[in-house]
DNA sequence: TGCTGGTATCTTGTCAAACAAGTTGAAAGA
DNA sequence: TCTTTCAACTTGTTTGACAAGATACCAGCA
C-alpha cells in the first residue's frame, strides 16, 4: 500500500475535518467508523488513531467505546484570526482592514530596569535596544508600541544600520531569530499621560494594551513588547473551552 | 499486560510532561525513545505515539524521523490561566484574588434585538431574559455584566424563580445547560455614558470589554454575555503561536 | 596516516492482525 | 408478549513486523 507521502498526520487530520464539512456533518452526528475512514483514507487504524486524538483535544469530535466516534460542540467554535494565532503587529494591523505607516518616535540603547530585564531573563542594566513606534492610518494613530531587544542577540554593533520602520519580526528573521510564539497579558488602560502629551495623542482613548515576551524556536527571549491598540480601531476574537 | 486502567490517553499524556519535568529535560534534550518510554509507562508503541502527537501539536515536544523526538520552545511557555479556558466570570474574579459580591441591577424579560437575536442565533423578537449585575469588593466596582439568555431554554415560567445572584453557569447547569464553551471577542472602551450614569460609574475608567457567545455541550447557544472589567483591576494572559 | 564507503544499529513512521471491552439489536425461548 | 442470549458492531490496546532516515563504527584503500 502507498504511503502517507501528503503530508503526514497534519493531512490527516484536515482531511478528517473536510469529510465533516463536505458530508455535512452535524453536532451530535456520528462519524464512519475507525475502519471505514482507515479505507476510505488509505491509512491504517493506528494511523488513523493518531488524527483522531488530535481533534478529539480540540473538542471537535469525541469517542464512546462500543459506540462510535460523534461530532461535538467544539466544531462549531471556529475563528478566522484568534489571538493566540502568532502574528507581528503588523500583519496584525493589515487584517484589521488599515494601511499602516510606521513612524519612528525614538530608539536608543539603554541599560535594562527590572520590568525588562525579568521579561527578557537577562540581567538588570544588561543592554537593551528600546524602539518607540506609532503605526498610523490616514492622519489618525493606531497603535502606539513599545518594543525592547536584548543588545546581546545583535553581532559587531549592526544594531546602527537597523530598518526600524520596518517589521521587527522580518529583522530577526534575517538574524535567524525569528520569534515564533509569546507568552502575552492583556488589559485595558489609558495611554500613559507622558506618551499622550509629548507625542500628542491626547484623543487616543481606552486602549487595549498587550504586553508579550516573544520566543525564538531555540527558546531565546527575543522581544518584549508593550503595544497600545487603540480600543475604537481593534478588538480580538479566540475560542474558550 | 494490564490495561490503562489510569485514565487513558490524557493520563499518558501528563505523565510524559511529568517525566519531562522531573528528569530536567530542558530545550532541545532528547526524549528516550518510544520503546523505552512505552516500556517505562506500561503502554504499546501505538499507546504512546497518540500521547506524543498531543504533545507534538501544543508545540511541546518535536519529532524528527532517525533522530528521536525533542523538546521543544512551547514546553517553556505555560501559564496558569489562560484566558482560553472557559470559566464563568464568579471565578474568574475569584482567581484575581478579589471577594466579590453581586448586586441586581436589574432583570427583565425583552425581545431581543438584532444584535443579540444574531448573537444567539434565534429571530428578532424573540423573548430573552436580560440581566444587569454589578460585581464589587470593597465598595469599588469591577465587573459590569450584561447577560442575554433565550427565555426558550427555561420550563414553564421558572424564569420568575430564579436566583440571578449566583452564578448563571451554575443555573443552567442545574437546568441541564450547562455552557461549556464560548466564542468571544475583547476590545477596550469606556462604559456606555448612560450606564456610568445611571449607576454612578463614572470613575469606572477604561474597561477590557469582553463579548462572548457561550455554547452548551450539545450546541446550543445559552448566553450571550458583555462583561465591563474595571482596566486597573483586571488583566488576562495567553500564549500564542 | 587519513579518507572513503559500507554496514550494523539506532531512531521515528507505518501497517496488519488480533483480542479486550462496551454497545446494540435481533433471534430464540419461556 | 416479555425476557434472555448471543452475534455483530463499535472503540481501546497490544504485538510484531517492515520502511526510511540518522549515526557510529570499522574495514579497506590511497
Amino acid at each position: 500500500m502507498e504511503k502517507l507521502k501528503t503530508g503526514g498526520i497534519e493531512w490527516l487530520r484536515s482531511s478528517v475535518l473536510e469529510m465533516i464539512r463536505d458530508d455535512g456533518l452535524t453536532l451530535g452526528d456520528k462519524l464512519p467508523s475507525e475502519k471505514e475512514m482507515s479505507e476510505r483514507f488509505h491509512v491504517s487504524r493506528p494511523t488513523l488513531r493518531e488524527a483522531l486524538k488530535l481533534l478529539e483535544q480540540d473538542s471537535i469530535i469525541e469517542a464512546q467505546q462500543g459506540k462510535g466516534r460523534f461530532v461535538t460542540a467544539g466544531a462549531m467554535l471556529t475563528i478566522a484570526r484568534p489571538i493566540t494565532k502568532f502574528e507581528s503587529v503588523s500583519d496584525m494591523v493589515r487584517s484589521h482592514g488599515y494601511v499602516a505607516e510606521t513612524s519612528i518616535l525614538g530608539f536608543s540603547t539603554i541599560p535594562a530596569d527590572a520590568e525588562v530585564a525579568a521579561a527578557l531573563g537577562i540581567a538588570v542594566d544588561d543592554p537593551v535596544m528600546r524602539v518607540e513606534r506609532l503605526r498610523h492610518a490616514n492622519g489618525e494613530p493606531l497603535v502606539y508600541s513599545l518594543d525592547w531587544i536584548p543588545v546581546a542577540l545583535f553581532h559587531d554593533g549592526q544594531q546602527g544600520r537597523m530598518d526600524w520602520a520596518g517589521s521587527i519580526v522580518e529583522m530577526l528573521t534575517e538574524m535567524d531569530r525569528r520569534p515564533i510564539a509569546s507568552t502575552a497579558n492583556i488589559s485595558a488602560t489609558m495611554l500613559p499621560e507622558l506618551v499622550a502629551k509629548l507625542h500628542k495623542l491626547e484623543q487616543f482613548g481606552p486602549a487595549l494594551l498587550i504586553e508579550e515576551t516573544c520566543f525564538s524556536d531555540d527558546g531565546t527571549r527575543v522581544i518584549f513588547a508593550k503595544d497600545y491598540h487603540r480600543g475604537s480601531a481593534f478588538s480580538f476574537s479566540f475560542v474558550r473551552k
